[in-house]
DNA sequence: TAATATTCGTGATAAAATTCACTTATAGAA
DNA sequence: TTCTATAAGTGAATTTTATCACGAATATTA
């Protein structure tokens, strides 16, 4: 074990968010039949410094071997189980629209350990539809539902007007995290873990960079 | 003018990536009628200190006044102006599956700006079909169609495995910027802006904090 | 087997980002 | 009109994050 660790050192937000890249990297070298490789190759992949790499993975512990390089198998395993990977997160989908479908019909999810278990939406046009192989169910049952089957998670896939409504409800039934689409600010109640995706963000911050570099010419 | 424009600095990311955010609460306060809102007030809204509030916005200009506060209206507009919100932008889409529909279904987008002028596929199910008002194309098209109708933005929402290829094409066919929902970072091709949604990597994210928390009770 | 090249892990240093704390301006009250 | 409270803007200090650079371990080659 690493001393940062034993120290208790608490991991930085910078590099908590970089494990999923690393996790997404190694998933795809192992795809490769890659075997092993070292901090410079895998940081040039990433484009980030080898020291980053190294300093990062040293606040979980010791995976490579001087000399040698990471086994990418081990390394993947490793990140893995700091994320957590080995266990199965359930999950109830609130906005059975646009977003709330792709969800579900997303493989990539449930290779990742999250279960769906409901889908709920306020339409009577979307009530009692197929979406994967989930029915659509009516929001008025969401927290009886919650009862009879908890879930870890909370996806809210609402309008904004809805989001906040549906994750006191979720938060009430004891989701532990949300993950959050709707473009808002979710207040808390309690120690719920909320993660957001916000998409438009995401799109005024191209715009942005498209404008920078045009001032620059 | 502020000092910090006048010498030129540049803006670090952080600062441009918190950008999106006040341009959502402020378009929030302006449609509740707000008319004036001081960065304490703001940054309480927003979960951040004042400082960096006021500290980011240095970056740009002076928009507030002391002993008042900043005028909603004008905060919102000189916000919009640095994001580059008052010129149309116009993509295509490359992967009319879940993704690609939401994004043309969503009325967000249009609203900051987006024109999407096409949207394409490789799949003779989809080709041909009604997205919005687009006609889903045969993706064979597309370099045909850029060359006529030219747009900045490139959507990439096609499988991983067909991600690169595709913003091969849409680079060549000299798009500034592309949009990447696919789990891989893309080789670019000239000065091309790319910026990435990668919705597993934030579901991995609240997983670590969820377990994070657990180890802590 | 010995010599040499790799490459990790990490303490130290540098850079970036955030917060502090103070000055100045001005709104609003007396 | 004067006084007081509010609040922006910003240089400086602090905190956080990233990079450097080196010692120690190991692989590989001669
Ligand atoms: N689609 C996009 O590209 C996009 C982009 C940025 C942000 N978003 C955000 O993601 C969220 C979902 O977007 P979408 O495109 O899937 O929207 P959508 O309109 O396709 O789907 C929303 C669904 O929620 C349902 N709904 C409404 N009120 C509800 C309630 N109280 N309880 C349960 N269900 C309710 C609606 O019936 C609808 O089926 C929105 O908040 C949107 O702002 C979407
Ligand atoms: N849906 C999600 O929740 C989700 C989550 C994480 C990541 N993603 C990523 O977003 C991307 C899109 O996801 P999706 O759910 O919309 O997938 P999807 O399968 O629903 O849609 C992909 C579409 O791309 C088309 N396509 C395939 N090859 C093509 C090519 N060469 N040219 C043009 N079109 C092509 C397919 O026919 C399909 O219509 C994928 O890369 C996926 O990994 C999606």
């Amino acid at each position: 074990m690493s001393a940062k660790t034993d120290k208790m050192v608490t991991v930085p937000k910078a590099v908590i968010n970089r494990l999923p890249m690393y996790h997404r990297f190694l998933y795809q070298l192992l795809l490769e039949g890659k075997e092993k490789i070292s901090s410079q190759e895998l940081s040039q992949l990433m484009r980030i410094t080898s020291s980053q790499l190294r300093q990062d993975l040293s606040y979980f512990g010791e995976f490579g071997q001087q000399g040698y390089g990471y086994r990418v198998e081990t390394l993947y395993q490793a990140i893995s189980g700091i994320l957590g990977l080995e266990k199965q997160y359930t999950a109830v989908i609130v906005g059975a629209g646009n977003i709330g479908r792709a969800i579900v019909n997303y493989p990539g999810f449930s290779r990742r350990g999250l279960k769906i278990t409901g889908i709920f939406d306020n339409n009577p046009k979307n009530i009692g539809s197929q979406v994967g192989n989930l029915t659509v169910m009516d929001v008025e049952h969401l927290a009886d539902f919650l009862k009879k089957y908890p879930v870890q998670i909370g996806i809210v896939s609402t309008p904004v007007q809805a989001a906040q409504k549906v994750a006191y409800i979720l938060m009430k039934s004891g989701v532990r995290g949300i993950w959050n689409f709707a473009p808002i600010m979710l207040e808390k109640n309690g120690d719920v873990v909320v993660e957001d995706i916000h998409l438009g963000d995401s799109l005024l911050t191209l715009f942005y960079r498209l404008n920078e570099k045009e001032g620059k010419n």
